[in-house]
RNA sequence: UGGGGCGUAGUAUAAUGGCAGUACACCUGGUUUUGGUCCAGGCAGUUGGGGUUCGAAUCCCUGCGCCCCAGCCA
């Protein structure tokens, strides 16, 4: 790279190397990923993944995973697990750095009692709807809490009994006292805690108060001694909010920094909209390799590497935007161009018979594995007399522009022989059942000797010795580019977004297959999928297909 | 309508007072034992109006458009 074409440097990076510059933070950088465990982690996560470990990382930082799990009516140990579980899969190392908000609930309690001291936090008892109905709206102001006025010793009286379980869910909450005419919704004498009856997954039925986001997260930010907090766009109101406790508290302050989300068309996701599809049977679990979640790309067979190449290709701005999924998509197959092993598998098999070479004759062909890669080496293929071709690859009466087999016309077998079609065997009901070609034995391997050239390529796997396979092909789960757009996003699912060929047949090599994505040429990149792959059946998932000019050249002609 | 943000090719993203660049998409062509990969070329942009300046995507004024906020969710 010449010095006139800079990496770009994103405005977060930016406003880290301005605070290096001045030694606000000692040079420190300490982020941190703080998801909430109700639900799975999703292609939008990962981007917020890869931006706080990765800029811990290229500032020699540091990147804590901390779990957000203050309320333990939505968050499931189940959850935390897969949590770590991706994040891990993604890459990344929290080292000992693995926190819970829960682990700090004595010590956000201990800054509760503080702010009451303080005289800047009050025990109120209006209801949720009368919290509402007093809040104002976004032109009016709104009214003060009748029990804004209490004693010091009163509020804490009542926010220790509150504490040890004397009132009822609902019953009362402990408030901010900021200013109910003040613009910014959020300052309104927002909740600090609120009473919940509920067994939490960590710490049992310890508490019965638990703390909102606003102050439970910039304690915990601040008890980590994180550097920039960095966050999506929609917390940007709640800033203030966050800095204000820090202030009145006068503890370590961190700085908050909001950066846009991740927008994918044809994609949902909203945690609660993903967790609907999965709990309907939309979906066949978080893990459905048509789900964005990390771990539907997993079992769909992504690699980490392309999630994160995908996420540091995109930049990092506060301008909402969609991206387009075929950025993900040619992300994997940047990757896996250059790693997966090269292998032959027919969808759709249809049988084609040599019928000039020797009958229970196999011989042996050099495949590469990898052209990309030289150090991959080679394999041996089977090749003999019965094989099966993909049904895509034949016509009976072919435009010109169709470059594989139609009668009397001559293809090349991969790595194998040139044959041509001599005969076309059908049913009784016209479907073509059997292809009868010959083969010339003076292109072994694929090349003729008198130079003469074909246009077409085909991939092949012989009969006798084919592992069988069911193969499953995806296509986007939703028909349209923004499946929520009239809140309806069921109606918009794709009916077709998963096709099963079961009759597949490959090529011996993949009769055990490692766990990872290959290529099967010309068809894409497959991966076994483990959780079908059961009692003896192989099944295999698409991850991607290759991008496709004959496909382009069909729609293009109109079909 | 109060507050907070955001506007650069089709989609994203650089350029922070000095040649509007890059990627993907799209279109041509070349190479090729994957209609893959790779290579070469092309199309295409600063939200409107005013101002400051030798010079504005960038600074100022003023419109317009889009997003977020009225959970005891995060």
């Amino acid at each position: 790279m010449n010095d006139t074409q800079k990496e770009p440097v994103n405005f977060i990076q930016k406003i880290i190397d301005d605070d290096n510059a001045s030694g606000k933070w000692d040079n420190r950088v300490h982020t941190r990923f703080p998801p909430e465990p109700n639900g799975y982690l999703h292609i939008g996560h990962a981007k917020s993944i890869c931006l706080n470990f990765g800029i811990a990382e290229k500032n020699g930082g540091k990147c804590n995973l901390r779990f957000d799990d203050t309320n333990p009516v939505k968050e499931e140990d189940e959850y935390v697990q897969s949590i770590i579980k991706d994040v891990k899969w993604l890459g990344f190392d929290w080292e000992d750095r693995l926190f819970y908000a829960s682990d700090y609930f004595d010590q956000m309690y201990e800054f509760a009692i503080q702010l009451v001291q303080d005289g800047k936090a009050y025990v109120c008892d209006l209801s949720g709807d009368e919290i509402r109905n007093t809040r104002g709206n976004l032109t009016e102001p709104g009214k003060e809490s009748p029990h804004i006025n209490r004693s010091i010793e009163e509020n804490l009286d009542l926010f220790v009994r509150m504490k040890n379980g004397e009132f009822a869910n609902g019953e009362k909450v402990l408030r901010a006292k900021i200013d109910m005419s003040h613009p910014n919704l959020n300052m309104r004498d927002p909740v600090i805690y609120r009473i919940l009856h509920a067994s939490h997954h960590r710490t049992g039925d310890k508490w019965c108060i638990y703390p909102m986001y606003d102050w439970a997260h910039g304690l915990e930010d601040s008890i980590e001694k994180i550097t920039h907090s960095i966050c999506t766009l929609e917390f940007e109101d709640h800033r203030p909010l966050y800095d204000w406790y820090l202030e009145q508290l006068g503890v370590y302050h961190p700085q908050q920094i909001e950066f846009a989300r991740l927008n994918l068309n044809f994609t949902i996701m909203s945690k609660r909209k993903l967790k609907q599809l999965v709990d309907e049977n939309h979906v066949d679990g978080w893990d459905d390799p048509r789900m964005p979640s990390i771990s539907g790309l997993r079992r769909r067979g992504y690699t980490p590497e392309s999630i994160r190449n995908f996420a540091e290709d995109l930049g990092v701005t506060k301008r909402d935007s969609i991206i387009d999924v075929i950025r993900l998509e040619n992300a994997l197959r940047e990757d896996l161009n250059k790693r997966a092993p090269r292998v032959m598998g027919v969808l759709d098999p249809l049988k084609v018979v040599i019928t000039n070479y020797p009958e229970g004759k196999t011989e042996m062909l050099e495949a590469i594995n990898n052209p990309e890669d030289n150090s991959a080496g080679k394999r041996d293929i089977p090749f003999s007399q019965e094989l099966y071709i993909e049904q895509s690859d034949f016509m009976e009466d072919p435009p010109k522009k169709f470059f594989r087999l139609g009668p009397g016309r001559e293809v090349r077998l991969r790595y194998a022989y040139f044959i041509t079609c001599q005969e076309v065997i059908k049913d009784e009901n016209g479907n073509i059942v059997e292809l009868q070609c010959t083969y010339d034995p003076k292109t072994r391997g694929g090349s003729a000797p008198d130079g003469r050239k074909v246009k077409g390529t085909l991939h092949w796997v012989s009969s006798p010795h084919a592992v069988d396979a069911e193969i499953r092909l995806y296509d986007r789960l939703f028909l349209n580019e923004n499946p929520d757009e009239d809140g309806e996003f069921l109606k918009n699912l794709n009916p077709d977004s998963c096709k099963t060929f079961s009759n597949s047949k490959c090529e011996p090599s993949l009769a055990n297959p490692e766990n990872l994505t290959y290529q099967f040429e010309r068809n894409g990149y497959f991966i076994k999928d483990e959780k079908e792959s059961i009692n003896g059946k192989l099944v295999f998932n698409r991850a991607v297909s290759l991008r496709d000019s004959w496909k382009k050249f069909l729609k293009q002609v109109g079909k």
